[in-house]
DNA sequence: TGGTATATTATACACCTGTTTAAAACAAGG
DNA sequence: CCTTGTTTTAAACAGGTGTATAATATACCA
């Protein structure tokens, strides 16, 4: 019964997450998955239709939950720290994973960033801001001004997503030679890691909560 | 003679920068610019000779050549940190320009950088490399490890093309309420060049050069 | 087994894509 | 004037796009 609509959407979701929804055409879908042209019409009303249902279960099964929790047993400054370096390197993997659901999620995302579509809203309210939310509340146990806190979020994120946002073709031109593309970009992580530590330090508030 | 030629180039430019080589139609470009269908194949043989031909008028001309000299007159530590300075602040108002030349280089490195073409490697060696080894120069005057000095251009390099990259629809949502986009932008170039100075201290090298 | 609802198929529709062609308009020199 | 070379035009080409339709196949319950 489903098997169809499974199919369907498993290869809609490879393609829509590898060149987004206006290169993508309904033939080309069917094609992978070894169904009828009109199938998709069918099953999910029009082509925005399917995209839409991909986000919505890509998105809807959360894929970064634990990245929302980080903060959550920060007591004193070596566990913040330990926080704020789960929270850099679990988006840092999670932006340029390669296999599996995060694959999915990070085309998805990276397509949203640069071409956003109507379900641009969803993914945004869904996945960005609770993530960012958790650094936001990592970063406040540190820096006083809330400006200064949306500086630093913004840089921890911008430097994390450019290499989600850069097609992969370029980064071999960035990188030294010799150096594998998973190291390079832990190594990275870690940079940004240690810039933070640099630039703030984890003070205990009683105060709010 | 070439007055139709230069009305197609203009409007081709102004939207391959908005929407990349694959999203628009010879047909919205002839619209554009009011000549017939036909006439874009007349005069750069088809749609991708007259992306060509945008590609290389546009970085022809570099927009980037004082990017590029900046390092040149540093001779001490004052003079370092206002290179560095003027570098990011050029390089955040180039890949933000909404007017003009640069505003059409940021569109086409954009597209470039997120789904590259065929003239992507011109717009790399003649566009980014050069401004990056600026960077990469004055960056070697305060920093030793060759490779701690390519985290740095990647780190700074990043947070200034996450505003290029990411679809200004995005923007408003990651920035203080009641902030002026520009001044935003600005306050995060100037937190970036805040970054490089706390991470990095210039000291003059007399061994090489 | 027959009947009904669901799922799938092949085909067609109208429109858009980049590109081509042959005819027309134009320029300028003899 | 006519001729020659260049530019522009309208029309058409072959192929691709999302979507709709009517006919078939399949499942499942009475």
């Amino acid at each position: 019964m489903d098997a169809t609509k499974e199919s369907i959407m498993a290869a809609a979701m490879r393609l829509f997450a590898e060149k987004g929804l206006k290169l993508v055409t309904v033939r080309e879908i069917c094609k992978a998955a070894k169904v009828n042209v009109a199938l998709v019409n069918y099953h999910f009303r029009n082509k925005n239709g399917l995209y839409q249902a991909c986000v919505e279960r890509l998105f809807h099964d959360s894929t970064g939950e634990e990245l929302c929790a980080l903060d959550a047993d920060v007591t004193d400054a070596r566990s913040w720290r330990t926080a704020v370096r789960d929270w850099i390197f679990g988006v840092s993997r999670a932006l340029r994973a390669t296999r599996g659901g995060a694959a999915l999620a990070a085309g998805f995302f990276r397509q949203e960033m640069v071409n956003p579509s109507p379900m641009c809203d969803l993914v945004r309210e869904r996945y960005f801001i609770p993530v960012r939310e958790c650094l936001l509340r990592l970063i406040a146990m540190a820096v006083e001004d809330v400006h200064e806190q949306r500086r630093w979020i913004e840089s921890v994120w911008s430097q994390l997503c450019a290499y989600a946002l850069a097609d992969a073709s370029w980064h071999p031109h960035f990188r030294p030679k010799n150096a594998k593309a998973d190291e390079w970009a832990d190594s990275i992580a870690d940079f940004v890691y240690r810039q933070v530590m640099v630039g703030m330090k984890y003070r205990a508030k009683r105060s709010a909560r």
